[in-house]
DNA sequence: GCTGAAAGCACAGCGAC
DNA sequence: GTCGCTGTGCTTTCAGC
């Protein structure tokens, strides 16, 4: 797999907390130079190291104060359709995240509705409403906390020559 | 609250695809100049509609395979800390994010760990080795799908003079 | 909402170490 | 691997409209 050494571990770190750092910025911050750290983070984005990078959207702001997180487990018979499913979950505008789970539930979709009514009715349409879907809960979500950013966790090589 | 009109929310929807999207590519894709555009953007920042833009990372490519998703229960005595505990959690390496919840379960702990035996020594030293948590619930997850953007489910009243 | 100018930065490719 | 250079184009801020 792709080894990081601790300057890419650093660069990680920094995009993980602000995407949109400056080049020559986020150079200053792991202590190389401009040129280097552009090429270092084209490469991992070429690697797949990182995906993307998003917008965090606060989503009372746009129109949808209420979060909820809904546990999903379908009919045994569905069961095989359980990707696709999944899939056509997270094409939903309300839809935030789906997380699919081995244990008791099969996913976890996190969604964000326009009030309790929407937030029913998205249930009701999407989920305990059709026949594939074995039990549905909702729990409101009151907030939700980003976690902090971590590159990693053991096994850091030394930097080439910092 | 702030208002956005139909450009905001289509600056908003590309943002939330790709944060590090050009400011004149994005121009161009929601029909308006630059400058416009640019100001239009630091707006979105300034108010907050914009929280942040992160890096989305290949957990597995910094080391930490093994994604959970953790169901906690805190014991009633400390409920009271409820949010103490959750910001606490936040701040672990290992924690992805925190949904605190309205429901049966006080909250959601979205972990991101090296391999099972970690992801074991995480529950026990930070949760169920607690004397605050009543309960913890641990399901592995399989794949995390993120949500198609959304803006703006309804009222979005028409933009100045596109 | 747009334009235009000016400074700084991004980005790619280069050679040198 | 690193760094520094150069050139083109973009970003960003500032006017004024």
């Amino acid at each position: 797999m792709t080894e990081l050494d601790a300057i890419d571990a650093a660069i990680v770190r920094e995009l993980q907390d602000d995407a949109r750092l400056a080049n020559n910025v986020l150079a200053a911050r792991v202590g190389i130079a401009p040129s280097t750290c552009h090429g270092r983070v084209r490469s991992l984005f070429e690697r797949g190291v990182i995906r993307g990078a998003h917008a965090e959207i606060d989503q009372a702001a746009i129109g949808r104060p209420l979060q909820a997180m809904i546990s999903v487990r379908l009919r045994p018979h569905a069961r095989g359709e359980l990707a696709a499913f999944a899939q056509a979950m997270a094409q939903l505008p309300e839809v935030l995240n789906v997380y699919f789970l081995a244990g008791a539930d099969d996913f976890l979709v996190h969604v964000a509705t326009a009030g309790s009514e929407e937030l029913r009715e998205f249930v009701v349409n999407h989920l305990s409403g059709t026949k594939d879907v074995a039990m549905t809960e909702t729990s409101l979500i009151f907030e939700h906390l980003r976690g902090r950013p971590a590159a990693e966790p053991r096994s850091v090589r030394p930097a080439p020559h910092a």
